[in-house]
DNA sequence: CCACTTAAACAACGCTGTTGCCAAAGTGCA
DNA sequence: TGCACTTTGGCAACAGCGTTGTTTAAGTGG
């Protein structure tokens, strides 16, 4: 299974170039882009596009709506993505709550469900509680959201069901590892189990990850690098880098907790000593939560550093309670660092809107990435993707086919 | 200039293809290849890798070398790499001193030169002495090692030259910051100035950039992600993650050595307080070698966990000098935090062998790298590559074509 | 000596994006 | 109102890619 396989051939090829305007009618969105913008942003010729766009819209992902107005020539027509030509579901089960959402190919979210649930439970509790929230999206008219959004109507196209989960766990096979806390999911096979279930595809990842993978479709296109922050009942990140997910050989890129940020420091629950985890939450626990911002803007500039990455992103229930004073308290030690380098501005940073959403709608993306070719950081090594129950609901396997990028290609979706 | 361009066309596909079969036979070194295996490691059929290997063949970058012992039926015909196909010019131009190597297509070192060298002089006492290092490099018979080697003969095919100094610079434009004590370089068109008057593709990096690109070559082929962290007159570092080398938008990625790892610890000459590199060199001031060594170790381990890499290299003259203890200190470091962990083996730990030429080969690698299709990790928005000069000693153009790999295209070497 | 196996080239093919050409659909001036 | 002009985008022919089917080459083993 160590194979890289990376050559590639002509089916290869279509499905780059189709998940490549795949992405730009995403990222244009309710404003549509023309073939000729699309053959701008690909490089690919007008005569590409149009030929492209054709089979996109046989297959249902692309409508023409509507027209620019003229510039002394015939007028561009504007295509769209169809949003419902396929949805997917985004899981994140948290150590006390599950939070499902159905997210449509345009990347909104058009229904969500929360339940409380208990991490520690036994493995089929959690299962069910999985598939419940799955079935009550899928199945029920529109949503929470109201009539306005044209909801989904029974017999959607679903392409997949993505899981975000505490770490340790490992994406390439879906196996969860000793996640803390809670010894008894060490090994245990979630996406394969789970997809059995469901006859769906399934991906699992990381909370933050998932989380990171959700900001990183939702900024700027192409390119740009973050961290996101996640400050909860412990510390995390999820890293994206020149626009990709980086997940690491293992998916363990982003413990960021457990970084030494004081030699010989206080001891961690981990074990070691003086980790940003344990300054930041002492901190947080003695009330003095611009202690806190700076511990973390201090490990946030050793990630500025160390990966020139574009912005910082802090979510999480202890920073969305106090955002300003973790937003400026961490800018305050980037522009400090910033002066000192007298290397341009400083990094932005920011908090994350809406946060109780932000892993389940990133879970959602673990499923719609590939259609529009965002890759993870290729590692030929580690198996990659969802690997299980394939059709099931995949109707006419429009968009499933085009899934992987050239180079470093996932397996099948 | 902000254009992604990542559409993929037929002559690009092929360009993709022939890189990946020259990476392989590249690989595959002395023992060379057979057409099957090829297959096998490229996921293409047998005839798609005939077809290719014809074209290398015909274009003088391969040759048919011996057989395999038959297993049945007619044995397989063995491919090798030319190296004498083309060459590179690398140059290091340190603090104190210029290190230039002439490396062939197969990444054998042919050649060596050193020379002083002051960093502080006027650019064109530099230049000058870049000049004549080049010129020293390709026009005389053999070289050092005798004529065992199949000295290159006078009209070699070279296909530029890499040139790595002492950050911060702008890879994509090939032009130096402040180079810390040498201000007077800030803004210098390194890259064009030189291209110029050479007459040659130019690439300018990082000297910590060029070593890590250098020691990713020489590692197993595909993925595989390690950090060379380099211990000299400062302490800096190399990323290379999933096998390509990873330089953030700014080139600024790697800047190690003013990781924050002591909160409000000893002052740095960055201005800082508690950066690795002070806790580090004070450690070696005073003499107390261990100590040093379980600081850099730390600061490897936040690296090890943020990133998931594989293993950690270490290089520079403070490691050359005393490598055991280096070595040793950091994998007692490590060691600790995996048992801690529980997460398998310890991340391996080395030093880098004759890292008097580790940069200089590296820095003929930023050339060669892109007719193998090693690009590094896609920053769509900064431009990329050597982007003057073309031609001049280019010959055919036969390698000079086969640059880029799908996805994230190089600007044209 | 011949049957069998394996490797690799030859030939025909389907499909890709490209090029050349032309119809469609506007604007703007006379 | 009409005609020239501009711009868009489809149609058709094409070159080039990897693939498939077949044949030839070059060995082994009974």
């Amino acid at each position: 299974m160590n194979r890289s396989y990376t050559g590639a051939n002509l089916p290869t090829l279509r499905s780059h170039n189709a998940a490549l305007v795949l992405d730009l009618l995403r990222t244009a969105g309710e404003a549509g882009i023309s073939r000729l913008e699309l053959a701008e942003g690909t490089g690919l010729t007008p005569q590409a596009v149009s030929k492209i766009t054709a089979r996109l819209r046989a297959e249902g992902l692309a409508a023409e709506a509507g027209r620019r107005p003229s510039t002394g020539g015939k007028p561009r027509t504007v295509l769209r993505l169809v949003p419902d030509a396929g949805y997917a579901v985004g899981l994140h089960l948290d150590r006390d709550e599950l939070t499902g959402v159905l997210v449509d190919l345009a990347g909104t979210t058009v229904a969500v469900r929360r339940a409380p649930l208990d991490l520690g439970a036994d493995a089929e509790v959690v299962l069910e509680a999985a598939t419940r929230a799955v079935a009550a999206l899928v199945l029920p008219p529109p949503g929470p959201d109201g009539p306005t959004t044209p909801g989904p109507e029974r017999g959607l196209t679903l392409l997949g069901v993505g899981v975000a989960a505490p770490g340790p766990l490992d994406h390439g096979r879906g196996v969860l590892h000793r996640v803390t806390g809670f010894p008894q999911w060490d090994g245990f096979a979630l996406r394969d189990v789970l997809s059995e279930r469901l006859g769906l595809p399934v991906v699992v990842d990381k909370d933050t990850n998932a989380a990171a993978l959700g900001l990183a479709l939702r900024a700027r296109p192409g390119g740009g690098s973050f961290a996101y922050l996640h400050l909860g009942t412990g510390l995390g990140s999820g890293l994206v880098l020149g626009g990709a997910l980086y997940r690491g050989a293992r998916t363990g890129a982003g413990e960021f907790g457990h970084q030494t940020l004081q030699l010989d420091g206080p001891p961690c629950s981990c074990g070691g000593r003086g980790c940003v985890e344990a300054l930041c939450l002492a901190a947080v626990a003695g009330g003095d939560l611009a202690e806190a911002a700076r511990v973390l803007g201090t490990g946030a500039a050793n990630l500025v550093g160390l990966l020139d990455i574009d912005r910082v992103l802090l979510g999480g229930r202890v920073v969305a309670a106090d955002e300003e004073v973790f937003v400026r308290g961490v800018e305050a030690v980037l522009a400090d660092r910033a002066r000192r380098e007298g290397s341009g501005p400083a990094v932005p940073v920011a908090a994350v809107a809406g946060d109780g959403r932000a892993v389940a709608d990133g879970a959602a993306q673990l499923v719609l990435a590939p259609v529009f070719g965002h890759a993870d950081i290729a590692f030929p090594g580690a198996a990659s993707g969802a690997g299980a129950a394939e059709g099931a609901s995949g109707a006419d396997g429009a968009a499933g086919g085009s899934g992987g990028p050239l180079g470093g290609f996932p397996a099948v979706i």
